[in-house]
DNA sequence: CAATGATCATGC
DNA sequence: GCATGATCATTG
């Protein structure tokens, strides 16, 4: 088995690429590709995501836009324990903290992405090694009204504080299913920013990250629980 | 011991 | 620096 050269062209493809590697380990799909398994994820953090990528066909890049764009289909991998625990927050896309006049949930980048994304679970626990750890069975998924409105209401009030100048003062505890958290290489990396009083400031810049109890609870109604 | 804040790799 | 892929590791 080899990964694919093109990306799929419909979703019938991408639900039997999707099938196709269910049930084997990131060390299998590794050597069918000739890539190195990291012996951890202290380097190379998102090998897990490019290597699921890879094997579906994804476009890869750094383009703020879908990953199946032809599809409008976002891929997202989470980690979970054998048991279905979720272990990890889920990035979601880039905050841009000027310059967001006009812009409404309608068209803002978070709902674009989560419009419709196709999880896949991958057994993250430290205690297993990455070759080890098994993929698991994708989920197509879509928010239901309920869903949107939660996203929606985080969202609205990240960015009115954005809009107001109280980014500094903003952190990880803000929302309850979407918050926003640093997103940098470093804490030297600074961005355009505005502040209390109305002025550009620069600040580290920050990413939208989905909380563990909402996917928590989208593998679960997958898995009927 | 979960969650927040910090960090790593890569390609412009 | 921006934006993608995320997980690490200190701390409350």
């Amino acid at each position: 088995m080899t990964p694919p050269s093109t990306p799929p062209d419909t979703l019938e493809e991408l639900q039997h690429r999707v099938n196709a590697i269910a049930g084997l380990s990131l060390g299998d799909l590794a050597c069918s590709a000739n890539i190195k398994v990291p012996a951890n994820f202290k380097k190379e953090k998102g090998w897990t995501g490019q290597l699921i990528e890879l094997w579906l066909g994804a476009s890869a890049g750094s383009k703020p836009e879908q990953d199946f764009v032809n599809l409008g289909i976002e891929l997202k991998t989470l980690p979970i324990t054998t048991t279905g625990k979720v272990l990890e927050t889920t990035y979601v896309c880039y905050a841009h903290l000027t310059g967001n006049a006009g812009l409404n949930w309608q068209n803002c980048n978070v709902r674009n992405k989560l419009q419709h994304v196709l999880w896949l679970p991958v057994i993250g626990q430290r205690n297993i090694s990455p070759a080890q750890r098994q993929v698991g069975t994708g989920i197509f998924w879509q928010p239901n009204a309920l869903q949107e409105q939660r996203l929606r209401h985080d969202w609205e009030e990240h960015m009115d504080n954005i809009a107001l100048g109280n980014i500094e003062s903003l952190s990880a505890k803000a929302g309850d299913v979407l918050q926003l958290r640093p997103k940098a290489a470093d804490g030297s990396v600074v961005t355009d920013a505005t502040g209390v009083d109305g002025q550009m400031i620069k600040t580290r810049p920050r990413g939208f990250y989905l909380r563990k109890n909402f996917t928590q609870e989208i593998i679960d109604c997958a898995f009927d629980r």
